[in-house]
DNA sequence: TCCAAAACTGAAGGATCATTCATATCTTAG
DNA sequence: CTAAGATATGAATGATCCTTCAGTTTTGGA
């Protein structure tokens, strides 16, 4: 997609007296409420000025683009994910292979649903513009964690934790994902709550059990 | 987030003339190379126009907006996709369990792949208005397809089809979609179509061993 | 109390874009 | 061959938006 410069996304001047902080945090908020009212599509530099209460030049002051602003929210919001899941991996260790299936998707659930509003909005962003790299890194951390985590598990040996750890993410990414973004009524939050520890331990345990070589041509 | 008007969406007339029919899908396909090449929001009629090789009025002429002609290729793709799990759907119906799970999941793998192109460049749009309506659509077809899918499985019997078949729609679209927007090396896709049909697999099973009634209250 | 630095303001410049419409070209039935 | 309908053109219009900057207000320390 698009790409766009990688350097000059960082924001322009850090805030120094309370005063400064209070206003970006409004930018900060403001921008995800406009992004939840109106859409990608709709969002303004005006119009997330004025929701936050300040003039348009105020926010140029902290950060050099409107793209510098969304990088900075999705950043934020990426590393509380990306926290709390290293979290969870170190409180699993050691524990068996349920405990950590189970483990991992709720923490999973856990911090998406903590700020369902913020999630949501940021889903949105993504597509705008280049965000590949930035998700690619939280990636990469994640399943590595993950990977070290399985190989861990006393009641199973993975042939291939990488793998495994790699499905796991995409299975907790992309389910929830996709369930948050659909209109969803509240029902399907909860089968989602229900299913999704059942199908990581279902996957782990059917890849645990396996022999380490391919034994199965399926049968079509 | 947006709520656009849900008539005016419509195409505008359609080609009677050769000329025309090749005209509309010029325009249909240059939509999805620009949307690819530049993203969303880089995506302008002009641009459109250019890259098909007609003038911007053109494209008036068969799509009242540039949301309609969005729409429109939203729509293509998404029936593509409904109609390929379907057929999937009744090829599998009466096959034990590991067919079905992993015959649902090569078929979803397949279809998207089939044209990585259009599907990547698809999930850019969705954002950007209401779809999710028309998402919304499709998902209660394939989940009540599956469903009914999964009561005839001869070696097995499921508690909750619907739920089921719910959880099984999100793990395939959201893994899926997680992969193909990530950067992805071809390793990546590699693993998924190793992995999925597994996934699918022990989760179903998993579901399936279960009795009836909840019996669990996890170690936490 | 006073001032230099920090924050804030918002009108205006400059650019991009969606959409229209008067005009030109092509197609085909008769 | 010809006229009527179908299709295509693209400059012009009006709206929206990002970004800047000259000037104002606020803050906190001396």
């Amino acid at each position: 997609m698009n790409r766009p410069a990688p350097d000059l996304l960082k924001p322009r001047k850090t805030p120094l007296q309370a005063r400064s902080t209070v206003t970006v945090e409004a930018i900060h908020t403001a921008t995800i409420q406009v992004l939840l009212a109106d859409g990608v599509g709709r969002l303004t530099t005006t119009r997330v000025a004025e929701r936050a209460g300040v003039s348009v030049g105020t926010m140029y002051q902290y950060y050099p683009h409107k793209q510098a602003l969304l990088f900075a929210i999705v950043e934020r919001q990426l590393d509380l994910i990306v926290t709390a899941m290293l979290a969870a991996v170190e409180q699993l260790k050691g524990r068996d292979l349920r405990s950590v299936a189970e483990g991992l998707a709720t923490a999973w659930l856990d911090a998406k649903m903590a700020d369902v509003v913020s999630s949501r909005a940021i889903y949105g962003i993504a597509a705008e513009f280049d965000l590949a790299e930035l998700m690619d890194r939280a990636k990469v951390a994640l399943v590595e964690a993950i990977s070290s985590l399985l190989k861990a598990v006393p009641d199973a040996r993975l042939a291939d934790t990488n793998s495994a750890a790699f499905m796991l993410t995409a299975l907790l990414g992309g389910s929830v994902r996709v369930v948050m973004e659909a209109v969803t009524e509240e029902e399907d939050f909860e089968r989602l709550r229900r299913e999704l520890p059942r199908a990581c331990f279902g996957y782990l345990r059917l890849v645990s059990n396996e022999p380490a070589e391919r034994a199965r041509n399926a049968d079509q």
